[in-house]
DNA sequence: TGTGTTTATCGTAATATTACGATGTAGATT
DNA sequence: AATCTACATCGTAATATTACGATAAACACA
């Protein structure tokens, strides 16, 4: 069906799936690392350095706007995206949370 | 076209993507947060611990295996499945290098 | 006003993902 | 051996993603 059945998982899970999401493809994590980097941030720049056509950029710049983690501001002609500062700090946490979960030894393997 | 051009980007971004993939469903995400807290882990349990279908869960495990985030261990008849603790680590580490990045200020944002 | 520049959106093709029933397989049990 | 149990795999349908050319929209500038 290729339809998640989010509906049946927790806010939680769901939200933890969709930050994921947005990460996983290697020109959004580009763009990330690129935008982290930069001082000043237009879009022109990335179509430049991605190996992408500009439509492309545009929908990859659209995913990460829409789970928040990059904003952008008309400036004139061209856009400025940057880092929403604040949803990073909340990705990193979500992610930490998981990743510092307490292991649990196995009787098993 | 639906494929990614992996080969236009550099070997960390590709894995952090496709760790970042790995993560990318609720149904993945409660398989992980499961095998973290118990201590036993059959895969039987997660079928009824999931609002999906057998096969649907088996498929899922599949894809956690192929990154290396768990592994599973014939018992007899079931199968032990839980995280692999040195991949999990590795993953942590690969997450936190891109979230601890320096956030430079933005002249423009 | 007309023309370029920059980014977004549309349309579309190729491919990937998600889900599940059906079936296969392998060890356990009778 | 026949059967049950637990999981994997196959086949397939529905939907999502990725990519790009074409085009639109918004602003800058001559």
């Amino acid at each position: 069906m290729g339809v998640t059945k989010t509906e049946n998982f927790t806010e939680a899970q769901n939200q933890l799936a969709s930050l994921a999401k947005a990460l996983a493809h290697p020109a959004r994590v580009a763009i990330l690392q690129y935008l982290l980097k930069q001082q000043t941030c237009i879009c022109g720049d990335l179509v430049e350095v991605l190996p992408l056509a500009q439509a492309t950029v545009s929908q990859h710049l659209k995913e990460l706007k829409s789970v928040g983690l990059i904003k952008g501001e008309i400036e004139g002609t061209s856009v400025c995206y940057c880092i929403n500062e604040a949803v990073w700090e909340q990705a990193k946490n979500t992610l930490l949370k998981l990743f510092t979960l307490p292991i649990n030894t196995k009787k098993c393997c």
